[in-house]
DNA sequence: ACATCATATTACTATATGATAATATGTTCA
DNA sequence: TGAACATATTATCATATAGTAATATGATGT
């Protein structure tokens, strides 16, 4: 009935952390650390991204605290400090996938006006 | 093990379906939603959101399978279409507030500084 | 046909940010 | 101390897009 008006503020901290997530090359650094912790230069290797790129999209994702920072001596090794990540992205992917399937299954009603040849 | 590499192209969809979440205004227009069907007058009015605003944003919600559109005569009522997204919105603020509590018990731990004075 | 109303589109501006090259910081070891 | 290495930062450019005013489209009732 009522809308539950939410507060910008806290839509404006959901949105961010869509943000986030809203970046391919920062979704590939997150799979790339689904494995387990990796330091920079094994990203950098992983990802095919560029050093500054790297650095700074991991400076934003433990920022957010999404993943965690963690320095051994003159490297740096980073892992996911937050696996809802993947939970959340699972969810979208299961919709994406249903969505492409409503689309095929109307791409296969289309089929009767398909010529049947053989 | 091995990091699963997801295709860019795959990856690509998902950013862009969490890109269509990270802005305040499409959230608010989802929550106001939330409750119900709305048409695109009440949704300017509970959002306080700009006429031409709202309708753009409506087209990208719709061209992604986010809302469903349903124009009746001269309006148009929208209505969610994939209500997953609030799950994953739960999911999201579960983890902002595991956040937020996090630090506060930082914040706690600080006490030990705290002068004790009555 | 015309006036009215709801919604959509267009054109424009301002702002945010991703990628990258160059440079800086900071650690280890000789 | 200084060289070598890993990571971070800065400056810059190019691109994307949110917001908005003005206008267009399209349906309804007279």
């Amino acid at each position: 009935m009522n809308d539950a008006r939410i507060s910008p503020t806290v839509l404006g901290r959901i949105a961010e952390y869509f943000k986030v997530l809203s970046e391919v090359s920062r979704l590939q650094i997150l799979c790339s650390l689904k494995s387990g912790e990796k330091n920079v230069t094994d990203i950098i290797e992983t990802t095919g991204l560029g050093q500054a790129n790297v650095s700074k999209h991991l400076k934003v994702l433990s920022q957010l605290g999404m993943v965690h920072r963690e320095p051994h001596g003159v490297t740096v090794y980073y892992r996911i400090a937050d696996p809802s990540i993947f939970k959340i992205c699972e969810i979208v992917c299961d919709r994406l996938a249903t969505n492409l399937a409503d689309q095929s299954q109307d791409l296969e009603a289309l089929s009767i006006f398909r010529q049947t040849r053989h």
